[in-house]
DNA sequence: CTTGACAGCTAATCACAATTAGCTTATAAT
DNA sequence: ATTATAAGCTAATTGTGATTAGCTGTCAAG
């Protein structure tokens, strides 16, 4: 891995645990294995840094999608995979969902750098809102959508079905990140929620 | 109101936006209306002065549980006003919770502190985890046991009703944190949520 | 009246963090 | 072989931020 590639990385797990300001420029050094001035034969300033996190995140977006195994914005193509809802494919749909969000390396340290910047301005703000909350909703709101079509479910708005379905998700992954010691126990509720739920929503009624 | 007073809450109002560290002492004194050194007279650090706005709310945490009209974390006493789950009595608390978690000004700014601190140590973790999930949690799932103990819902584990209930509102909540323009958009979004919500757990189905 | 505590101020101090200057070495192309 | 470039280093530089020293005015208690 290249230096400049080290740096990233480095700065990134840092910026994670602490945010952008509470870290100086010879942590990310020392934690690279060089000292603070070489950081400037490879960007120009700290914040050139930040920028360059948010750059490589923004073009490895689409990568991250296909690395589970789904297409990211266009759910459409996924949407028959899911309408054989038998049982609990729906389950380990969503527990993979969640395992890989939660213990994906870079996708987690991404994940708490922006919680910790996105009030530092509205870029951030947006860009936050649109990975961990507009994009899976409008991407789980597209199957459930399909799933109701083809009558796997009753009929109820989609978007709210991806709500559902999806915030109990999130919450528990937030909270995984503050508090990784509770995973067995966020897993564990988790799968109840998407059991409950698809009971409550499938045609038939319970399981 | 007094100096140090202020002083907690002009630090609160800039930790919020920004996050302890990138937060200098000058801008606090600056916003109060004194000079930094002055500071000093009421607190022996700038660390000290986090610590203070953590003391001064955890004794503010039983007032504000009071504010909305519920009890906090003994849920009991309130269970029966729920049970009257007529038509949208659950959409109005779901409503009044959003709003007013969301524009007390103390309410919100702490929230959004503790948001940016609360990967810096565990205390600050756990503060958040039960400020945010655990409690109202169990609040809600004492509500939704008495519910459907009393034959209102159906038969359902109400820890995951609990969630499923709050973990929507959860999400919006701090979407509207860091972008308070779609307030709209969010209040829309939670009173369909409940709706459905109480569609397809009260017991004879539809509104 | 006067005195002491309080709360403010200005002017240091002290540390440290970001960045720049300028030197060195390795290596890869000419 | 020579040389230009890349990437590292040490030693400044510069700015800033937290904190301390020490002075001053106010005001309530004696």
């Amino acid at each position: 891995m290249t230096t400049k590639q080290k740096i990233l990385n480095e700065a990134m797990t840092l910026f994670a645990e602490r945010g952008y300001s509470a870290v100086c420029v010879g942590e990310i050094a020392e934690a690279v294995g060089i000292k603070a001035p070489s950081l400037y034969k490879h960007f120009k300033s700290k914040q050139d840094i930040f920028n360059a996190i948010l750059d490589e995140m923004r073009s490895n977006y689409d990568k991250q999608a296909a690395a589970l195994n789904i297409n990211g914005n266009k759910a459409e193509g996924d949407a028959p995979v899911f309408a054989l809802v038998s049982e609990d494919v729906l389950v380990q749909m969503g527990i993979e969902l969640f395992r890989f969000f939660l213990h994906d390396d870079y996708a987690s340290k991404f994940r708490k750098m922006l919680t910790i910047e996105q009030f530092h301005n509205s870029e951030l703000s947006m860009l936050y809102s649109k990975q961990y909350v507009d994009d899976p909703l409008v991407y789980q709101s597209t199957i459930f959508a399909y799933i109701s079509a083809s009558g796997g479910f009753i009929n109820a708005d989609p978007n709210i079905m991806a709500l559902h379905f999806y915030a109990p998700i999130y919450m528990m992954l937030t909270m995984c990140d503050r508090q990784p010691e509770r995973e067995k126990e966020a897993l564990q509720l988790i799968e109840e929620h998407i059991k409950q739920f698809r009971a409550v929503y499938s045609k038939d009624g319970q399981t």
